[in-house]
DNA sequence: CATGAATGAGTGTTCATTCAT
DNA sequence: TATGAATGAACACTCATTCAT
């Protein structure tokens, strides 16, 4: 009795401690990828670092290698969050319109408020290594390609050209959803 | 005679030699170019490096230091000579046709073959780094904002995306000349 | 108690252990810093480099980078444990006089001692980097100007010149604060 | 006859352009040593590089080759040079007194004053590459020691302390000169 | 689990120097 | 005689990564 009972205590003890044990574990894998985004979104691709996201955790660099192989598998699991949130969001945007017109409008309003909110993580989505590219937000390719091309293109422009501002981007936006309503109604 | 002929000789002699290393200082000057596009292309602008370029045309580091200032002077001359080349395609266009309407779509197409054709130009001249941006092209001000987003969009598609082949944006022109079309005149 | 001893045991093996890290780091550093001063002194400010430090101590270069933060920070450090035996050596010799035309030859004696001993230190302090001069030994600014003015030309001179051995030194010294003494006394 | 005088123009002509080619070249060597001294001055030691001695006197840095062995042959040179004007200058001084004491006097105002009129001179002739050193002025040999040791304590510590300005130099070097006068006469 | 120590590879750039012409 | 082309070595410094503990 007494040994099964210490055994059982022992036992939720031990699975006790390994739960607290995987809780942390997630919390600091959740903490890397935390701040290695912040660093990411704060410097872009060229300046970030392990080291700099070690420092921001107070871990060691080596740490990190505990729960990322290396700084391709970090960066790529930042995307991939990225991605898995730019596919909710148009998700959302998808169920809120029952005409399938009005959809269309409101996924491209989605994609390129996505692209301007968060330029680095666009950029380097679509622009820069597209080798993290594995799934394509499936919304996405629902997209006729003009329309996908024409929302890419705004993005683009105000992520790269200065001069493409929020104002002429908005004013371009209306004249291309009037423009492309009645293309396709002729359609 | 024999005298004269031999100082022609020499003349000739000499004159042929600076030619040619003249034409050969001006090969190394475009394989250095050439090599610096490819890389670019290849690697994009952070994993870009001055050894690499002189690695790829065997030459050594140093060696390009003989022909550009510095990085910047390198990857500025490489993009200029897109410009240069950009703008006299969008010119060529231009002149082809009377009508207006015609006019847009030409140049439209135009921006699309060249940023299909000179994938390397166009990523640094719109994507990467348009700090080096001095000369935009005259013509492509004109543009209507929402055309310019079109052809953008499909060329930086084309460029980062894989899957969007060149059938695939043929097709998706096509579509949206159409469309422009309609949307056009209806406004 | 064997339990107990061996929990003693445990703790005194990694307290030893902490200790010998700790002693083993700061004894590299003190190489460093030895290095760092013996190759000064060989081959001068200019010709001073941190891959050299490097190879002396047996180091990769970047290993320097994990005591110092970089090249001025070394020479600094170097520098700045120069001025602190200073200003002791010249506290010691204030102190052990008290009639003042005594204590100001100790002093000179000390200075002269200090910079034939330590002529690294003394190089870099008075003869390369005046601009990590911080603080001059308070001692040195009581001094008249003459008086530093002879100690220092005294010492740059045995530094510099193979000629102005340690006898000559001496004999220097010796006959200027007999020269002193009198000059001073008729002042 | 006709050939004896061919001959003797032959001889005379040949001989002339030798001599001009033998000047020509002396010229171009003394404009090498100018620029290279005029650099030297201006840069110091660690900005010192034959590129721009080449670019200063519109040369190639390859020909500098052909009138110096290396850098440091070159630099040895324009230090001699300032060597043998320090002689001259000392030499000068010398012959102006003919009272013993009065010449001692003028000797170190002559050794400060060159000191200060060409710290970078000075600095690389005692302070910084004493291996260059193979001819001390005699004159600085007849010195005392200790008076060198003064005036050498003086143009050193002007040269390195910013706070050890030309009013200042001028006070010490005075109160010196009263003390050394008192102390030597009573020798 | 976490880390401190260490390193090799790489960055852009400058320089003295050589070699063929 | 003079040079243009080219290079190897060096510089300070950063980084991702490994290894023993």
């Amino acid at each position: 009795m007494k040994r099964n009972t210490a055994d059982t205590q022992a036992q939720r003890l031990s699975l006790a401690i390994r739960h607290r044990q995987e809780r942390e574990k997630q919390e600091l894998r959740q903490a890397i990828l935390a701040a290695a985004g912040e660093l990411f979104l704060e410097q872009g691709y060229e300046r970030f670092s392990m080291r700099k996201v070690a420092e921001r955790i107070g871990y060691s660099p080596t740490t990190i290698y505990l729960y990322f192989r290396d700084k391709d598998d970090l960066l790529f699991t930042v995307i991939d969050d990225g991605f898995v949130r730019f596919g909710q969001q148009l998700a959302l945007a998808a169920e809120s319109h029952a005409d399938a017109w009005e959809r269309l409008i409101a996924l491209g309003r989605t994609y390129v408020a996505f692209g301007l909110e968060h330029p680095v993580y666009y950029q380097l989505m679509f622009m820069q290594r597209v080798d993290f590219l594995t799934h394509t937000p499936s919304d996405a390719e629902s997209y006729s390609d003009v329309l996908w091309a024409l929302v890419h293109g705004m993005v683009s422009l105000a992520i790269s050209m200065p001069m493409f501002d929020t104002a002429r981007i908005q004013r371009t936006m209306e004249t291309a959803w009037q423009m492309e309503c009645q293309g396709l109604k002729q359609h």
